[in-house]
DNA sequence: GCAGCATTTGCACGCGCTTGCAAAAAAGCG
DNA sequence: CGCTTTTTTGCAAGCGCGTGCAAATGCTGC
């Protein structure tokens, strides 16, 4: 569509009687114009349905307000909040989001900052996946501000907003212990990210740590269809666990029904089980699971506040939070 | 930020021996470059780390490459899913995608839209909330196409896509009626879409038709807290129905829960509940939900064709689906 | 009325890119 | 080999905007 239909800051200029700079400068805040001048600049804009076209006037700036967001598998609960949470508070700070899906494929996140950088961005939030250092570096020395969600990398530069899932695991064998269990288990995707393997080391080491064992198992990718398939796994042994942390809330749910329907088994009762992220799911009363809330609002509010900041980076990037512990139903005792 | 750390075409010509539009047209499809040039561009382009800027380019073209999707309450399942595909196919289609999310405060859509011009998006696809006519008026003379997705709008101009809901709706009495029921009720929300309203619309027409008559009940938001609600409503009247239809999932989710768990309902057995757009948790052995599936993958995929055709606007520009039922255990008789 | 100052305005340049046009190079042909 | 035809290349203009600079304007106080 080659037409050029916009209305540009000139017409506005013709029409109010004053220079191109008057208009410029009627939409930047700050700049120096007389409240007359203002005033119609303002009326003849809003006559021609005039906006500021920000591609140019990124290109002059060399800031185009966008903010990239990198995620794969989008739609699942937990992701899904956690976009929302961004998006909501880039706007709040004058931004916009560009969304970009990734999938399994290797590559498939340098590629979305590629995009990132074709669009000068101010910056990109990955959500899933690990870029290539050679990407992120082109980025960085581009200019273009990183932020890692729960990526657990440890080069210098983006900001590292991660979670203590180690230390969050130690907690769920304490309340396991607590409920009475003593046949622990831990149901895991084979997606092996930092933050899932992060529990899984967590919750298998605490409970070393008090002498019980932990059956581990793995399987597929991290959703509801894997949690029933690991229930099969577990509940199938001869010696039956008491008691199961799901790496997310989203193979607890899985698990939980098939536990339930499957097998017959009262949770809390015959089994405890926990999760983690606390998606809203988790909150129903099909589920009433206990697990770890996600601080989704405040690792978006960390991470925008970090990238409007025009400062000169401050000495550690990195931020780490303490998820909150939901109790409900699924674990006795709570 | 206002550094200028981004290598530009210039750098890459002067390394490369050649002018700066020879790696202008290297970088445009279908531009004339012989062989050897290219070579050498792509070489020095790769060395110097060079992305072609969009922004630029847009501004030129006059084509940005973005299309702004529009969404309100972002992270519910079937919005989730349907952002995902639409991303997806936008991916597919060399567009990205702007993500704006917007409340349900007056005029919160035409600020999105007013983004959307100011970034020069190509296209604008509305998921959520009704523009006003002034906004869509402009957009369209701005050369921006428009996207309404299940808005059920009369103006010419955008293309629009719906669903057949209340035809839907009418094959829910249908079923309910073969399953024994005769004590029909519908759970809506309050949010008074068009989508919602068209289904309660056909549900009570149809019911009427079969000489049926149908308690409709309305309550709150569009989400699994409304279902409780409205399950506490419909479930303490003396003449207890026996089939209820939930205008959404997550509606019949909440209503489920609360009937089994609170009212200590067998479902099918003592009641039957259907819902709508077939989320993932509906085939949760929890829920095993009967219901309708939104055809996302295909709603994406017309969308992004439409919005991409040079062609001059085809004579109609409204789409219509019929979504499939999904048979599954919470209606007798599938 | 005028010097002295602060504020506002217009001019012109440049951001990085695409593209029409005409010149240059390469290819085809008798 | 010279001529025509095709392809490739460089030049220069311009997309819409922001901004430094100098000229113009408005104010203040004498």
């Amino acid at each position: 569509m080659p037409q050029k239909p916009f209305v540009s800051a000139q017409e506005v200029a013709e029409r109010a009687g004053v220079s191109r700079s008057a208009v410029s400068r009627t939409f930047t805040p700050g700049a120096s114009v007389s409240p007359e001048t203002r005033r119609r600049v303002v009326e003849a804009a809003e006559a021609l349905g005039y906006h500021v076209n920000h591609l140019a006037r990124g290109l002059m700036r060399n800031e185009s307000g966008i903010v990239c967001l990198i995620v794969s598998e989008m739609s699942t609960p937990y992701r899904a909040n956690l976009i929302r949470a961004m998006t909501q508070q880039l706007q709040n700070a004058g931004k916009v989001a560009m969304l970009i899906n990734t999938d399994r494929s290797d590559g498939s996140v340098d590629l979305a900052l590629r995009q990132a950088i074709r669009y000068r961005a101010d910056a990109s939030i990955i959500l899933s996946g690990m870029p290539d250092r050679s990407i992120t570096q082109l980025c960085l020395k581009n200019g273009q501000r990183l932020v890692l969600i729960n990526r657990d990398d440890d080069q210098q530069g983006p900001l590292r907003i991660n979670l203590d899932d180690a230390e969050a695991a130690g907690r769920v064998v304490t309340a396991f212990v607590r409920a009475g269990c003593r046949r622990l288990a831990f149901a895991n995707s084979q997606a092996g990210t930092p933050s899932l393997m992060a529990r899984e080391h967590g919750f298998v080491g605490a409970a070393k740590a008090m002498g019980l064992p932990v059956l581990v198992e793995r399987h597929g990718p991290t959703n509801y269809e894997s949690g029933r398939v690991l229930a099969q796994r577990l509940l199938t042994l001869g010696e039956r666990p008491d008691a199961v942390f799901c790496a997310t809330d989203l193979l607890a749910c899985g698990f939980m029904d098939a536990a339930r329907h499957q097998f017959r088994l009262s949770i809390p009762d015959q089994l405890c089980v926990a999760g983690f992220d606390d998606i809203e799911q988790a909150a129903w009363s099909s589920y009433d699971l206990t697990t770890f809330a996600q601080p989704v609002d405040r690792i978006a509010r960390e991470a925008v506040a970090w990238l409007v900041n025009e400062r000169e980076e401050p000495a550690d990037h990195s931020v780490r939070f303490r998820p909150d512990l939901v109790w409900r139903s699924s674990v006795r005792g709570g």
